[in-house]
DNA sequence: CCAAATTTGATGTACGTAAATCAAAATTTG
DNA sequence: CAAATTTTGATTTACGTACATCAAATTTGG
């Protein structure tokens, strides 16, 4: 059986009631009793029973997402995670408020965040926007004890407890790695669809990308990059412009969302060529381009399991416990049309 | 605030005593009286504490994993998160015990879970040998309201709750997609290497594999298939003999254990020639193997993440509450040099 | 050494549920 | 309709922890 805290008070020679104290870092202990009660504490190898913590103190966790309100499927898909954690967290004693800021705002993020230092929640968890305010914004809550966690995007040199989204840089190699070996020693240009070079995902994702290009196939040329703010119409014109001008594309990476305009544009010019295409995100509109051939590789991140990694990772920070890290590292999907979900 | 038994009984008008009745399905209740129950529960949308039952119980989950006794770094592995798992034990109320057997001996496996019949655990995780014998067996033990899950290996036509496993068939299918585009349009031979064709998942595995190639790439042969019985020294001379004897391969698929013999097969034979190579597992070996470029691409499932779906879905089954489909879902990992973790 | 301040102990209640007991009420049976 | 049986209610204790209160013991300051 599990110790309990009347284990410690016995093995401590204290009462129940002093062991309380301790645990609760509630004040009236002498220095040396406290001593003899965290010995116990290690010695017996007490755990709290934070399900019977929770029931007594009738604890619940309110913690607050806050999501950019960007109009893709990538961030609808992470609000119906939200929401669908939302609906669960009666059970889990989470209590989630979502909070919506403009994308790309870095003042905005600011203010809600300063808001939320007064408000004092159990946790947060935001997309960050790279921004060095917001990195001070998110270091002064950890420092008054607030954890924090970033989703999906980072946040440069933050002291954010942690980070729930993937390796960025890994994936854009891997894009290009994909690519590379499937045009396989083939010369030409290779043709890059980004949302804004603002956004740290993308900027690191097209680092990755151009570094593996590079050194290990110097038979492509990266062209420069298109910012197609993450919007189907903009992202159709700029690659259908790109596709008729230039006669060399033989690959296309898009690192960001707005995917619709993209295969769009490679169903109308490029029936007669063949083009390798990696692109993000698995929505409904990749996956159909996927199976039907205009796209050869989609990497994708499972909002799912990020948000509720972010939600555990949260709750463990919020009762000081370890998290596995095994479980919280969230790995980049790689989706051709043989091992779709 | 969640509703509670109180609630639960105002709103039916009865005692507390019988909503506990009709909760725990003790006996003594009316017909008519359980049914106004029921409804009341419906309506207020009760959904019982059950970190507070577990509390009052004094519930543990015994758990039971059985295990084969194979000698190979995957088994390795997945031991090792069995025992990760036992020491969180304690937190989450569940008790693990493994069981090992002899691999691939369904007599053994069905006379261990015929035990468990009568000892009945909360819950049992096993590593299935596909015959039909082990089928009957499972099924007996669902059938006595005992939840099986089967781990890395499902039973066909079975019963059991959930497999906590991947797609084999997916598994096969993409290796195939992506030897074939990395083989960019070439003609030969593509040697297999399998343990044994009596696994389920091997067989699976070669079935995608075999499948896809001869629809999509039907430049490439299939030789037939070496069975290395995920022992390195056999694999090795398999692999070794394939590859002084036939000139014209130009590819590999390892869908089993024993990558270590094949790996140094690889590294002493073809040195001049310019091999792609898929194989199975993210090991030490491999991991070196792909990185060195000797392997192309690995194909992984996470053992760690099996063991904790097998335990939560097999803890919501024992609570006969849902799951969350998407976070027990199994996914295959694809590793390219560029996305080791 | 005494009074004041601090530390410790003893005890009770609460959280939401489980499980048991005994009495009271309702229903069924002959 | 009474007796036997079944169903229901009322009440209590318990699980492991949190938190509050009050009394008793110990330490500290002058």
């Amino acid at each position: 059986m599990r110790p309990t805290v009347h284990d410690i008070a016995a093995a401590a020679g204290v009462s129940l009631a002093t062991v309380d104290r301790v645990l609760n870092q509630r004040p009236g202990v002498r220095h040396v009793t406290r001593e003899k009660v965290e010995n116990a504490i290690r010695e017996i190898g007490y755990v709290r029973d934070v399900a019977a913590a929770n029931l007594a103190k009738g604890r619940t966790y309110p913690f607050v997402f806050i999501l950019p309100a960007s109009d893709n499927s990538f961030m609808h898909g992470l609000n119906a995670e939200v929401r669908a954690a939302v609906a669960r967290a009666p059970v889990d004693r989470t209590e989630i408020r979502t909070i919506e800021i403009p994308a790309f705002d870095p003042d905005a993020l600011v203010a809600a965040l300063e808001m939320l230092g007064e408000e004092r929640p159990s946790g947060i968890a935001l997309v960050a926007t790279d921004a060095p305010e917001v990195r001070e914004a998110v270091d002064k809550l950890v420092e008054n004890g607030i954890p924090v966690v970033t989703l999906v995007s980072d946040l440069t040199g933050s002291r954010r407890h942690h980070y729930a989204g993937v390796d960025n840089i890994a994936a854009g190699r891997t894009a290009a790695r994909l690519l590379g070996r499937f045009l396989g020693g083939a010369e030409g240009d290779v043709a890059v669809l980004a949302g804004s070079m603002l956004v740290r995902d993308h900027r690191e994702r097209l680092e990755g990308f151009a570094a593996v290009i590079a050194r290990e196939f110097p038979s492509l040329s990266i062209l420069p990059v298109l910012e197609g703010r993450d919007d189907p119409e903009m992202a159709y014109m700029l690659v259908a412009d790109a596709l008729s001008k230039k006669g060399g594309i033989v690959g296309v990476y898009s690192l960001g969302a707005g995917n619709r305009g993209l295969i769009k544009a490679l169903k109308a010019r490029a029936a007669d060529r063949s083009l390798t295409v990696v692109a993000h995100e698995l929505t409904a509109h990749t996956r159909a381009a996927l199976i039907d051939g205009t796209i050869d590789a989609i990497l994708n991140q499972d909002a799912g399991h990020e948000v509720r990694s972010a939600i555990r990772v949260l709750k463990a920070k919020a009762d000081g416990l370890a998290v596995i890290d095994g479980q919280e590292r969230i790995r980049l999907d790689i989706f051709l049309k043989d091992n779709l979900p």
